[in-house]
Parts: structure tokens; sequence; C-alpha cells
DNA sequence: GTTTATGCAAACCTTTTGCAAATTT
DNA sequence: AAATTTGCAAAAGGTTTGCATAAAC
């Protein structure tokens, strides 16, 4: 279960755009918060169906798009087909390195990287709003 | 048109596979490489038809397919649902700046960014194979 | 009691596929 | 002549949408 502080931001922020709080978005959010997987939202919808929660594909899409505008949780695409779904409330910023073998995803951040990142953009008249790096790794003793 | 050398070479790729040359291959071709546009396929299919070249929509990502396989152009996804294709053949390396205003997109290529990726990947026990970097910016001046 | 949310199934949109007809070698 | 390619339209696959019913305020 959702922590109770949290659980009443999250329903201020629902009020805030004049929404009500109901079971179905608590169980997303609530899923969402106690896992730390990358996962497509066919597999959400598969996880919260198998604990017990009655809920529609179109209510989990719905709610994961609400949860991504507060940053609750964060979208990632890794350009395979897929839409994956994370965790991000209170889980430090990082990028991701995906073996192609094994379809594992591993985090990391590097600080010299964002700095030179943020150089670069200013060098050009702009500034980050966000960004994706991806690196598509396999295993060094392999062939 | 495409250079003489390369439709040769192109011949010789098609012919490897047990793959005939046909003028649609051909005319998908010279539209990729006489183009620096990060372009979706429906985009490609279009220009082709406005140049009077008779193909089908399926030809054409049956076409980019074989392009992308032999690295004449190089698929991207900026993870706005929209598959773009670029040249690659004879374009330096390099990755992507996207402004969220303007949608354009702006190439750059950084060594020492590539070096540190290398370094992350190596202290995991991965190289890699590909990555993906994408700056989402906005002009320095705008709010 | 109003208003918003939900579930369902249909619609969407881009990409892929099966197959008969056309083209290439 | 044999083999592959093409175009077409249908299928696929994931996501979104409209609408009547249900739930929250």
């Amino acid at each position: 279960m959702v922590d109770k502080k949290i659980q009443k931001q999250f329903k201020e922020l629902l009020s805030k755009e004049g929404l009500k709080m109901t079971s179905a978005r608590l169980s997303v959010l609530d899923e969402m918060l106690s896992n730390d997987e990358h996962r497509e939202c066919e597999e959400i919808f598969n996880a919260l169906l198998a604990n017990g929660v009655k809920i529609s594909r179109a209510t989990t899409y719905r709610t994961l798009d609400f949860l991504v505008k507060y940053e609750y949780i964060r979208k990632m695409d890794i350009g395979d087909g897929k839409i994956r779904y994370e965790k991000k409330l209170g889980h430090p910023r990082h990028d991701h390195m995906i073996c192609i073998e094994s379809g594992n995803i591993i985090e990391f951040h590097n600080e010299a990287i964002e700095t030179l990142q943020d150089k670069i953009a200013k060098n050009h008249g702009y500034k980050i709003v966000r960004h994706v790096h991806q690196l598509f790794v396999k295993p060094i003793n392999k062939k």
C-alpha cells in the first residue's frame, strides 16, 4: 500500500485538476511505486489483474499518463516498439544501458557526461529540457 | 541519380543475398542518398511519388529495411511515435539535439562523451554495440 | 444530485504480411 | 523459364476514443 503522505499528495494533485481519487488510480500508483522494473503497460495491467485489482487496459493507460505528467513515473522507449514505464519518484536520475543479448536494462549516471551535454546545448544557444541516453551493449567476453 | 560506383556496390550487395536490382530499390536508394533530412517512411514515400516514381508504401518499407541493414541509412526514433530515416553513407557519426519548440533536429558529435560511454560500459563488463543520445532542448532566451 | 471515471468495443495509425501478377536474371 | 519483387488490401499490434453506466464528491 502507498504511504499515507504520498496518497494525500496524490489526491491533492488530482483535485487541482478537477479529477477524482479512485481506487483504480490508487492501485496503479501503488503498483508503480512498489516495483523498480521497466515494464510495458500490458505487463503492468496484468500485474494489477494478478493482484486482484479490477481494472481495464484503458484505465491503466489513462492513469499511467497522469503519473508520467506528475513525475511519479517515467515513460521510456528503447526503440524496440515497446514503451516501458519505470518508477521515478525517489529514484535517482539515471540513463540506461541495455544488453542486446539478455535484454537486461542496467541504470547508470555520469556527471561528466551531463556537464558536457549542457555545454553542447549551450554552444548552440539551447538549454536541455530532458535527454535520452541509451547504450546498447553486449558482454565483453562474448564474440 | 546515384553515382555509378555506388550503384554497382548496391547491386553486388543485393546479389550476395540472392536479391535483384529493381528500379524501385534504386529509386529509394537515390531518394535517401540525395537528402539529408530526418524523414518518416510516409514522407519518403510521398517524395518518391512526387518525383514520378511508381512505388507502393510496402515496397518503400521493405527497401528502407534493406538500406538500414547495409548501413546506407539509419533508422531513428525520438520517442514521438514516428520512426525516421536519415542518410548514413558518407555522413559522419553524430547524435541528435531536438528543439522541442520548432521540432528542428540538430546533429552533434562529442568525442569526450564517446570515451566516457565506452568506459562506463567497460566498467560493467560490456562493450557498446550502438547508442542513442538525444538532447531535447529549447532556445536559451525563451522562458 | 452533479460531475468525473470506468469499461467496453470500436477506431486509429503505422507497419507487416499473404498472395497473385509483374519484373528481373 | 525460373526466381524474386511488387502492389494491393487485409492483418496486426499497440494505443486512443466515444459513449452509456458506475463511482466519487
